[in-house]
DNA sequence: ACTAATATCGACTATCGGTCGGCAAATGGG
DNA sequence: CCCATTTGCCGACCGATAGTCGATATTAGT
């Protein structure tokens, strides 16, 4: 059974596929063969369109941290908003669990995602930094901020939100989290030099 | 040709080859068979000992990461250093990096060993948070240490040491090291609410 | 010396990621 | 309209892999 499309349309199918078996079974345990049956083509389509298994796995990270980079985005450009509530609410938005279904979340950062959950948090760091690094700069310029290494802060803070709450790593109990929330908000106003208490009202959100 | 020998002697054995394996040349590299080429033995007695692969590389994990805290408590036990110079120092002790042949360094820690490294993180913040618990607690006792939140702040102490320095998540040159390293120890000292430039002479020797 | 527990063997299997040569459908120029 | 080239697609095949299993050899207890 032979159906042709176009290059493109292909390709986007076979990442869609790729990309919800990833995250939902797990790269290691999702085989090429899985995807072929899903999409509905032979082997050597697969690899017509990809080199391996490794690089739809990179092509499909750049897309979830590209995504998540645009949320980021929108929230630090929101000039109503005080900056510093902005630039926690960019970390928040950035992580893909705040895209699409919830259900996603805990299936992502699993014990058999290693290689997927690496490489992503190498890509998110390097995407997200400069981001921060603007706002930051803009927090130090009008007096709320006081530090000597703003971008190794960030790149601490970037690093801390993803690893604490975002991987599974941590295996805390849920009545743990309001705890590590706060403490994570605390470490991140004394790395920024901010006011202490000054991102407080966003605690309460956790509590 | 069969050798036979007590069951605990043959575990080591295998153990021994398969963590040299696995750290040279990585996780996903290694083969069963390559394993089984070296300690000499068939298939079947490898499976005789171990469940899978997998099991092999929790135990090594397991054997890893209690001797860093070992070397960590050595570090932590000894009264003649300062507090915080003691709590640095552990830090960096319990890093594999420091152990035997620096020729390991980059190995341990590479795109392939995604899974050894994720299991190793989960194992090494479990083992040493406890230790470095009770070091805080004390310089929180005797007023050196200001903070609220001791056990999130060891916690992002550990994770950021190991994933700033240990892992190879950061592509750094040569040349920002020194940075890098100012920086975490200007945000150890923020977190942990020591008087500013407490670490300074520790950080002398990185400059 | 017999038995039971322990240790070892290696052929075998299922599955995997990846290759390759050939076929079919679209494209487009003469 | 035909034919050649490009683009898309096929699936049998390959080598390697983790893991299985029933047979066999060694040791230890009595």
């Amino acid at each position: 059974m032979k159906t042709v499309k176009e290059g493109e349309v292909r390709k986007r199918e076979i990442l869609m596929v790729a990309r919800d078996l990833f995250v939902t079974k797990g790269y290691e345990k999702t085989s090429v063969n899985d995807i072929l049956k899903i999409v509905d083509i032979a082997k050597g389509t697969f690899y017509y369109y990809f080199a391996s298994k490794e690089a739809v796995l990179a092509a499909i990270i750049l897309d979830i941290v590209d995504e998540g980079a645009k949320r980021a985005e929108r929230m630090l450009n929101d000039q109503s908003v005080p900056l510093i509530k902005r630039i926690m609410m960019a970390i928040m938005a950035q992580s893909p669990e705040f895209e699409g279904s919830e259900e996603i979340r805990d299936e992502m950062h699993k014990v058999e995602n290693a290689k997927l959950e690496q490489l992503y948090t190498k890509a998110m760091l390097k995407r997200m930094t400069p981001l921060l690094e603007v706002a930051v700069a803009e927090g130090i310029a009008t007096d709320l901020f006081h530090l000597d290494y703003p971008r190794e802060a960030i790149e601490s803070i970037l690093l801390l939100g993803h690893m604490l709450f975002d991987c599974n790593i941590m295996d805390w109990e849920m009545a743990d989290y309001p705890k590590k929330i706060q403490g994570f908000l605390a470490n991140m106003e004394r790395m920024l030099g901010t006011r202490a208490g000054e991102l407080e009202d966003f605690l309460q959100m956790f509590a």
